[in-house]
DNA sequence: ACATACCTGACTAAAATGGTCAAGTATAGT
DNA sequence: ACTATACTTGACCATTTTAGTCAGGTATGT
C-alpha cells in the first residue's frame, strides 16, 4: 500500500489551487509558500497532475496552474491515480503465472487485499475536492 | 500508511495456523514450508504476535504455536497492531504543537487522513481470521 | 544427551521516499 | 528586444524502510 506525502501534497496543493484560483492563474511559488512545500518538489507533482488533465499550465509572467475541471469533478481517486499513489496493497507475485509465494495458489490473503482496496477507492471515489475546500472553509469562520 | 509483506505474512502464518492447529502446536518449520516464507523471519513475527497474546508457544521437540483465541475472536486489527502495521497515514508532524508543515494551521487534509483511518480499520475490525479461513476452505472444495 | 524448536539481537542489501540541483523553454510586460 | 517570471525536464542523492539473513543462544520431550 502506497499513500504517502506524495499524495498529501498534491491534494494540499489542489486545494490551495481551488480556493486561489478565480481570475487568474495561481504560481506554484505561491503555494509553495502558502502550503510550506518545496518548489522543486511541487513542480514534479504538477507535472503529473498535468498529464493527467487534473490541472492546465500557463507560461509566461503571472502564468501559473489553473483546476481543468470544477472542483466537485475531481475526485481524491483522480488526484492519487495522477500522482502514482497506487491504493494497491502489498503484492503477491503476480509475474508469475503459478500463485503467491511461488505456490501452485493464491495465498490465502489474495482476495482479501482486494477487498480492501475496493473498500478504500470507495471512500476516495466519494470524495472531491469541493469535499474538502468546504470542510476548510467551515472550520475557519 | 504502512500495510506491507510482514501483515500479510503474519496473516498468512495465523491462517494456515489456525488451520493445522487441532491436537498438536504447530511448529514454524511447517508454516514455512507450507507457506514459502522464511523462517527466520517468522520468528521476528511470531514473538511478536506472542507478545501481543495472539499465539501461544509451546518449547522442546514436537513444540510450535497455537492460537490463544478461538479464530473469530481473533480480527485482523489485532493481528496489524501486533506487528506493527499500523494503519497510519501519511503523519502531518505532530511533534510540533504548531500544526502540519510548521504552519500555524492544521493543513487541509488533515482531517482526511484520520476518516480514511477510521473507514480502513472498520474493514479489519469486522474481518476476523474465522472469515478468512472459510473463505479458503469454501475455495479448496 | 540430543534433536527439535523456540528465542533474541545484530546486521544488511535493496528499494522507496522525499526531496535537491541544474539547465533549460515559453511568455507577458516594459 | 529584453528581461523577469514561471513552467519543464531530467538527473541526482541522502535517508529511511523493508524484508529479510545470520549467529548464537535456551528450553524441553524422548
Amino acid at each position: 500500500m502506497k499513500l504517502t506525502s506524495k499524495g498529501r501534497y498534491a491534494v494540499m496543493a489542489l486545494v490551495d489551487l481551488a480556493r486561489f484560483d478565480n481570475i487568474n492563474p495561481v504560481s506554484l511559488r505561491d503555494i509553495s509558500l502558502r502550503q510550506g512545500i518545496s518548489l522543486d518538489y511541487l513542480e514534479q507533482i504538477f507535472s503529473k497532475l498535468k498529464k493527467d488533465q487534473i490541472v492546465k499550465s500557463i507560461r509566461g509572467t503571472h502564468g501559473g496552474y489553473v483546476l481543468s475541471k470544477k472542483p466537485n469533478e475531481i475526485k481524491l481517486t483522480n488526484i492519487f491515480h495522477a500522482v502514482d499513489e497506487k491504493v494497491k496493497t502489498v503484492q503477491c507475485k503476480k509475474e508469475s503465472k503459478k500463485g503467491c509465494n511461488g505456490k501452485s495458489t493464491k495465498c490465502v490473503t489474495h482476495n482479501l487485499w482486494d477487498e480492501l482496496e475496493n473498500h478504500i477507492n470507495t471512500f476516495f471515489e466519494k470524495k472531491s475536492l469541493e469535499d474538502l475546500l468546504k470542510n476548510n472553509i467551515e472550520r475557519r469562520t
